[in-house]
DNA sequence: ACCGGGAGCGC
DNA sequence: AGGCGCTCCCGGT
């Protein structure tokens, strides 16, 4: 270090674990001035946080896993992982407990060696990748703060430096901190529990109630560009226009006057005008380094600009002032709230729906498909709502297609991209559990496997086809052992470390955590541990305490390590199959198909070989109520219940002959009846009506063809009412609520404060009915009754009108059977359009009542 | 059935 | 060593 005399010690984990290093080694062994990893002459060394004492001092201090998790987002921040995802290389991970053996050996010594050069590489790589350097320069540079500071990522800093800076400048007198013995004061008074997240000193942005469904129609993102930062501007939000010295606890303070521009405004309003000059610099910009700064520059201003918000609500801060924070959220909920109403209030055929948005965005279903119409609708949604706004800006953001909506902050669609005019679809997800880390990896293929079937753009049906197969395969090949066992990995980090734990016995990762500490590795807050669930392994003799699941997590190395030996006896680590499937596949599985009614969890279930009569209970209400519906339909044995059935829902069959002849008039009386038109020409069943038709009247099914055409006509007459209880759209029964959505599996209203049930607007007895109504057309039997039934009605009335009047007609012609005057061979084409109404029904059987054995097709 | 701790997302 | 909002799991009562 004397030599080089280095401008900038670099590592990754430098701060928690390499100064600290140094030193230890440092005093171990005797190494004479310590003091050089800084350059300032120190002659005591410090024994606790020697970053702080300025251990290092005179130099930068680069540590590129606290600068990743400020810069980019990843699952999780090991220099193994940044190298794959930021560099594309595939780092070699040495176990710490293999160290003392490899240094033994020169060969294992010069394997540490050599994995040690190739680290501090991949370290550099990724220092200048990042571009940590520069871009934490320029933060400092605009913010007037240390550079090691920056380094450090402290935000609350860096903003403090440049109010400081600027009030200063302004002649302000700028609050003092509080003191340490002030701090404590206050936090005695309050009261605080030292572990997990405080509770939410104010509240803070809005999230619409998501209309939960899947959106096969184009979706437009609008969003406020820097929300917070523009709300500032447009409000004239500032430490001396917010009398927040005027107010009681919790108070949201009224709007300050908007007619001057005072100093926090001017800052933000500063900071994005350079950002904007920065950017349009960037566009013209060919040369490719001018280009890298001048986008680090704008990076830089953006994250200024952004973080102000935040550290008004930070208790610790100098400028912490919360009355501010709150009135910046409250404003912000009100502009969310204002788009909205704005969005919808347009009109258009059809009219758009907000059916999403969380704290600055709306997302507005079109309707439509045609892209150029969608992004004309988002412009002018746009422009209505931005005109009141001197700063605020909404944009269209995104135009998604296909858009499976689940619940609030978890969505999965595709993002429609235009690129030398083609179109690409991209995969966006957001919050899904397959995006978290705390699933294993045979959780999240499943869940990439769905998606990518449901978002295919394919048929519904097919893609649940391949949603099924797919899993029954998965549960093939888990029974027969084909799985690696690195898909069983579950990863949950560490807030504490692992001895703080109050809970420690019922926290997997606890208790994994707590093991390695046993055996003498490093385990400590933020760190993250990976471990798999086996089968509880009590041989009976020892008391079974080990059943709980914790008791059963085991670190990934152990099972990874024993598949390595051969002695079958020493595998005595088993994944907990069973488990995997019941806690990590199904649930989000089932929570993915949601809103896919062409599918239920007891029929995914049932793909992974689960019993699906036990989870009957997650869509038991919904299910039930169905099954009683359809149930008291088939109780009913009326004959007559499809005498008055609505005219639409009735089959049109048109005659061929009159048809093809054109002898058609505009006369609807020219189509053929069906037998329910009871009071226009008594209960025959279906013969054509025209009187001068070249059929004779004969019977509608008067040969195969007919039968062919009418099962088709049955079909494409079928398929409207299959779609609309496919769509599974649901409203609420409370009279004044009229809350609609899209189907879930829940019965409870999610309109808020509303007490009331969801119901089905297209029930699965209406579907049912309208089969049955087929049916009756083709049942003989049934038309006899319903003939007798006629007659002895009509006799009735004969016999009254007779009473009173002499020349009553005796209108009793009707035959006595409805197979009278068919054609030969006709009884046989019936029976054959019955039974094809018939398995219709019974297809499409377990979709009226989930896997109820209403419709017994468990055969 | 309800509640709180813990984790990890979204914005 | 910025903020709050929102699931979701688990165990305890």
């Amino acid at each position: 270090l004397q030599a080089i005399d280095p401008d900038v010690l670099l590592a990754h984990n430098l701060h928690r674990f390499h100064i600290e290093l140094l030193l230890q080694r440092i005093s171990a062994t005797g190494v004479k001035h310590w003091s050089r990893i800084g350059r300032l002459r120190k002659t005591k060394m410090p024994t606790s946080h020697p970053v702080d004492r300025g251990a290092a001092c005179g130099r930068l201090l680069c540590d590129t896993w606290v600068s990743a998790k400020e810069l980019v987002h990843e699952k999780t921040y090991t220099l193994t992982e940044l190298a794959r995802t930021r560099l594309s290389i595939t780092r070699q991970e040495i176990d710490p407990r293999q160290t003392p053996a490899k240094m033994r050996t020169s060969l294992g010594l010069l394997e540490m060696i050599d994995n040690a050069c190739k680290d501090s590489w991949i370290t550099f790589e990724l220092m200048f990748t990042l571009a940590i350097l520069p871009l934490t320069r320029q933060l400092t540079e605009l913010c007037g703060n240390l550079w090691i500071r920056s380094l450090q990522s402290r935000r609350a800093e860096r903003n403090e430096y440049l109010l400081l800076h600027e009030f200063h400048k302004k002649k302000f007198i700028v609050p003092e901190p509080y003191t340490k013995r002030e701090k404590m004061r206050l936090k005695g008074s309050t009261e605080s529990s030292s572990s997990s997240r405080k509770k939410a000193q104010y509240s803070g942005g809005l999230v619409l109630e998501p209309k939960k469904g899947f959106y096969e129609k184009l979706v437009l993102l609008l969003d406020y560009a820097s929300l917070y930062p523009s709300l500032i501007q447009e409000y004239n939000i500032c430490f001396t226009t917010v009398k927040h010295w005027e107010l009681g606890e919790d108070e949201i303070p009224p709007e300050p006057n908007r007619n001057t521009e005072s100093v926090l405004p001017s800052v933000i309003g500063h900071l994005l005008k350079r950002r904007r000059a920065v950017k349009s610099l960037l566009k013209d910009e060919r040369n490719p380094d001018l280009r890298t700064s001048l986008d680090i520059r704008q990076k830089a201003l953006k994250l200024v600009a952004n973080s102000m918000y935040g550290c008004l609500g930070f208790e610790n801060s100098r400028f912490y002032c919360k009355p501010m924070a709150a009135l910046i959220t409250a404003l912000g909920r009100k502009s969310l709230t204002t788009a909205k109403e704005k969005a919808e209030m347009t009109l258009y055929d059809p009219p758009v729906e907000v059916i999403y948005g969380d704290t600055d965005s709306i997302m507005v279903h079109t309707g439509i498909d045609d892209l150029a119409k969608a992004r004309k609708i988002g412009h002018e949604i746009r422009k209505i709502v931005n005109k009141p706004f001197r700063f605020m800006e909404l944009e269209l953001d995104a135009i998604y297609k296909d858009m499976l909506l689940l619940r609030k902050k978890k969505y999965a669609t595709n993002v429609v991209i235009e690129r030398d005019g083609k179109v690409i679809l991209e995969r966006e997800v957001k919050g899904l559990d397959l995006v978290r880390r705390d699933w294993c990896t045979l959780s999240k293929d499943a869940g990439n496997v769905l998606l990518d079937a449901l978002l295919s753009g394919q048929p519904r049906e097919e893609a649940v086809a391949k949603i099924h197969d797919y899993l029954t395969d998965l549960k093939k090949k888990l029974t027969a052992n084909e799985i690696a066992t690195g898909k069983f990995i579950i990863t949950k980090g560490l807030t504490k470390d692992p001895k703080a734990y109050t809970d420690a016995k019922t926290q997997p990762h606890v208790q994994v955590a707590l093991q390695m500490l046993k055996e003498g590795l490093f385990v400590r807050s933020g760190e993250h541990i990976p471990y798999i669930i086996v089968i509880n392994r009590s041989g009976g003799t020892e008391a079974s305490s080990d059943t709980s699941l914790a008791a059963r997590a085991v670190h990934v190395s152990k099972v990874l390590r024993q598949s390595e030996k051969t002695t079958p006896k020493e595998k005595f680590l088993h994944i907990d199959i069973e488990w995997y499937i019941t806690h990590q596949i199904l649930p989000p599985v089932a929570r993915l198909c949601e809103p896919i009614a062409e599918t239920s969890p007891g029929q995914l279930a049932e793909c992974l070989g689960l019993d699906p009569s036990k989870f009957h209970r997650t869509v038991a209400a919904t299910a039930s109520e169905d099954i009683d519906e359809a149930n008291i339909e088939l109780d009913r044995k009326d004959p007559e219940r499809f005498s008055d059935y609505p005219r639409e829902d009735r089959l049109p069959l048109r005659c061929r002959h009159c048809q093809l002849r054109g002898e058609n008039d505009e006369n609807e009386t020219r189509k053929w009846k069906d037998i329910f038109n009871l009071e226009v020409d008594g209960a025959y069943m279906v013969r054509c009506h025209n009187q001068n038709c070249r059929c004779g009247n004969i019977d509608l099914v008067g040969d195969n063809d007919d039968i062919a055409r009418i099962m088709n006509s049955i079909r494409v007459h079928f398929r409207p009412y299959l779609q609309r209880f496919y769509r599974r759209e649901l409203q609420c029964d409370d009279p004044m609520c009229h809350t609609r959505t899209r189907a879930h599996w829940s019965t409870k209203c999610p309109t808020l404060g509303c007490q009331g049930n969801l119901v089905p607007m297209y029930s699965s007895s209406a579907l049912y009915q309208q089969l049955s109504y087929y049916k009756s057309l083709f049942n003989l039997d049934e038309a006899e009754k319903r003939l007798n039934l006629e007659r002895t009605k009509r006799e009735e009335a004969y016999q009254i009108r007779l009473k009173s009047d002499s020349k009553a007609m005796k209108g009793i012609d009707l035959p006595l059977n409805p197979r009278d005057g068919l054609p030969k061979g006709s009884e046989k084409r019936f029976e054959l359009l019955y039974n094809f109404v018939d398995d219709l029904m019974h297809t499409s059987g377990h979709h009226f009542v989930n896997l109820s054995n209403l419709f017994a097709f468990s055969q």
